[in-house]
DNA sequence: GTCATACTATGATAAATATCATAATTTTAA
DNA sequence: TTAAAATTATGATATTTATCATAGTATGAC
């Protein structure tokens, strides 16, 4: 993990969307030159369950995972954020330390603001609180109605879904490199890895896609969000 | 449903204690001018999905459930609101309209902030933007880690989960009515309706419950406490 | 009160999924 | 480079859960 201070110079960043839309400058000054950029290689834990909350951090490159780490049972994994999402909006509101970790998928890069500075322009800056609100309120209306959504399908669906997931959201492609091993698909999607070895099986026989090793090609895409669908 | 005017006369209002803390008083004076309650029998849907969200509600007696109905399949329950928690702050600051619906348990009586006011304290007051911030924060991270609770268990777990939670959080009591039938509580914890009688008659086989329909009686809570743990 | 309807209950069976075992393949570390 | 470890893969089997069938019980409308 490498550590850099840099000034807010990223292309489509919501947060300095945010900023410039509602905040001083002087403010955006004050945020932007406590800002701290950290470099995590694919593996990295950059976020671990237990630990205090003391930024505010979002995803400027790379993918993560947001998980929950039971005793020496399997995890779960709440989300994947890409970026300019937000990594630890969760709880950064509600909560001193966090109740989930995060991990680097890819090598991925974070920002770091100050939280009591991003408090402080809640407390100044009432449009600026408005956005931030909207965007904690998204982000947990997401992942919640994502989970129902997964939750009533059986194997086949949920299967499906993740790889359209990939393909559609992270990737734009019907090709593409899986982030998660089959062990963290099966934590994402609450079965067991044999079961998901055994579905990607079953979809290549059945000519659904192509697999070779962690790379997946979707080849009936239709055929694949009917299984999503009614699976 | 009956409508009222009201004044701002509750005790412990989560609401008004946020106000007092942090607004002036002309500010509580309009919110709570335009204030509207209104009672709800047991079974009434106060708030339907897909209908626009327009006021800020939080529940000041009863019980209610919130969730949402596939087309004509079962619905899924997200989670049981007693009084004084928000009902709707789910999506209130991210869409406009609800995606989930909203029944009354039992006789609820509900307060309507105006959605506008609300957001206009918002964003000329700080303290209070941080407080409400905070509230849709712990909500949505309360409603995340139980739904990943409940999740890793089976059903003898899951089943052993509910009880409990209806003992120690809604009712505190090891006596209690149930406020869902046999099919709702299966569609909170994600199992079929059977299974969910079959459970039930094995606790009472067992020794770990008394039912009288929909009364309950916890007669053994640390065995129950222990199925719900290791389930 | 009576009938219709929903709810609770239980058994039998089917289907889905987990577990266990084993091996091939890939990745990692020395 | 090679050995060890992790991952992927597949089959056999056990377990869990869902589905189907049926009946008793409670509840509400008239």
């Amino acid at each position: 993990m490498k550590e850099a201070l840099n000034k807010c110079d990223c292309e489509k960043c919501d947060v300095k969307e945010m900023f410039y839309k509602n905040v001083e400058a002087q403010y955006i000054e004050i945020v932007c030159n406590t800002k701290i950029e950290k470099a995590f290689k694919k593996g990295d834990m950059i976020i671990e369950e237990g630990k205090p909350i003391e930024s505010f951090i979002y995803l400027k490159s790379g993918l993560v995972k947001l998980y929950k780490q039971g005793e020496d049972e399997k995890g779960q994994i709440i989300i994947i954020a890409k970026p300019f999402d937000f990594v630890n909006l969760l709880s950064v509101f509600s909560d001193t330390n966090y109740n989930y970790s995060v991990t680097a998928l890819e090598d991925s890069v974070t920002c770091h603001l100050d939280l009591d500075h991003i408090k402080n322009m809640i407390r100044t800056n009432g449009e600026f609180a408005l956005s931030v609100m909207k965007k904690i309120s998204k982000v947990s209306d997401t992942i919640i109605l994502e989970s129902l959504t997964i939750r009533k399908k059986n194997i086949h669906g949920r299967v499906a879904y993740i790889l359209l997931f990939f393909a559609d959201q992270i990737y734009e492609d019907k090709y593409f490199e899986l982030p998660l091993n089959r062990r963290e698909i099966a934590e994402f999607i609450g079965k067991t890895t044999e079961n998901v070895i055994r579905t990607l099986s079953e979809f290549r026989r059945d000519g659904l896609i192509k697999i070779f090793g962690k790379s997946i090609e979707i080849i009936d895409k239709e055929k694949l969000q009917q299984v999503s669908d009614f699976g």
